[in-house]
DNA sequence: AAACATACATACTAGTCGGTACGTAGAAAC
DNA sequence: GTTTCTACGTACCGACTAGTATGTATGTTT
């Protein structure tokens, strides 16, 4: 609360302390939910503000996806899978990272992407762009980790890497969103042991490592 | 519109009219995003009518579960389930019935559980627990039959069914949750291929048929 | 230092939406 | 046929909520 000081002047930071107040709002209560009075009160700072940096509140909901979102799923996924020999190990060491990082509030509030996916793809035109544009690009980057796998000779050559990433980033959204309704980590664990299984068969049949 | 003859009187169709033009509507919009005015235009029914059956919004919430969603569940998925010798050939079988029988809605809306759980899960907890004993249900409807596929040799003893079914139900979710973003089947169907792919590798290593 | 644009702050509004109060018509009971 | 309960119908309200109008302080330019 009150994250700014009194009577300080920084546009930057004002902008920037709104969309994450934001971002936190929609990923508990959904954009729909999402109540901007709740975000005002929850950085102090007032309706002139932020009506000086956003139009409305559609155009803030587009910005978190831009500026909050996108971010997230280049560093924690693409980037990350950018450089890796093996992709399988490396998805796997991602998702635990991530689970250890981000802790109880994505056991219960799960993934902030596939929610607003959930909540707006079929009432907002804008929103569905957008969101299936980082998909797109998620998609794109587990699909070539693949193929740098199967160079490397980690990932089997006879697989269709675009549509084995469509499958495993299905089976991680769908991982999540069944922990985050169960709130217990035993369904998430039993789901992602599943995932590690089919990770496994698609090793080369000789070499293991 | 309008489903409601003018003065006749009939309320338990009156109670149904208005479970199912509920569902639609949450189907579209979320619970949360849900308009009862639209329900009541939609129907014909009066908001008089509405709080006589049901004591308030959330109540009616509850109730499309209870009495809408959770027999779809039962009906689509455990009971289709129960008597199949072969598990794997089952699940593919009927998510490919399900897209040619919901056709352009549901591809477009999702899975109406999985929407309510991402939705609901973190905000109220009579949705949550009501959404769980569904999910619940599910796969302990799909463990059943992976046993049962064991038993007969069309899938491998080596697998914990508990695990698997839970890792299935969460890559069936995901599959749809894809599709309904992307609104292209193509994404649909690669995810497809892929659960294909990993139910095929869930078969006993010689005999094949 | 005057002029001007940016970055807020405050007060208010128009509209929406869940919910209620109250009335009434039809059906069942007696 | 009167009473009584169920099943609605109508009108309205209070709370909330996105958005706006307008004022003002701060930094920048010239």
């Amino acid at each position: 609360m009150h994250a700014l000081a009194a009577h300080q002047r920084n546009p930057d930071l004002t902008r920037q302390t709104l969309l994450q107040a934001a971002f936190d709002e929609i990923y508990v209560h959904g954009f729909q939910g999402a109540r901007l009075d709740r975000i005002l009160e929850n950085t102090g700072v007032t309706k002139g503000a932020l009506y000086h940096h956003f139009r409305n509140k559609l155009e803030l909901g587009y910005a978190v996806i831009d500026e909050i979102i996108k971010p997230m799923v280049v560093t924690e996924w693409v980037q990350a899978l950018a450089d890796t020999d093996d992709p399988l190990e490396a998805i796997l060491r991602i998702i635990e990272e991530r689970r250890k990082e981000h802790g109880e509030t994505a056991a219960v509030c799960g993934c902030p992407l596939n929610n607003l996916a959930m909540e707006m793809s079929p009432i907002d035109e804008g929103f569905r762009r957008r969101i299936q544009a980082l998909f797109d690009s998620w998609r794109r980057g587990i699909a070539s980790a693949l193929r740098q796998g199967q160079a490397h000779g980690k990932v089997r050559k006879g697989i269709d890497a675009d549509q084995i990433a469509t499958f495993i980033l299905a089976s991680i959204e769908g991982t999540i969103g069944l922990g985050k309704n169960a709130q217990s980590m035993d369904v998430f664990d039993a789901s992602f042991a599943g995932l590690e299984m089919f990770l496994d068969s698609l090793r080369p049949a000789a070499a293991t490592s």
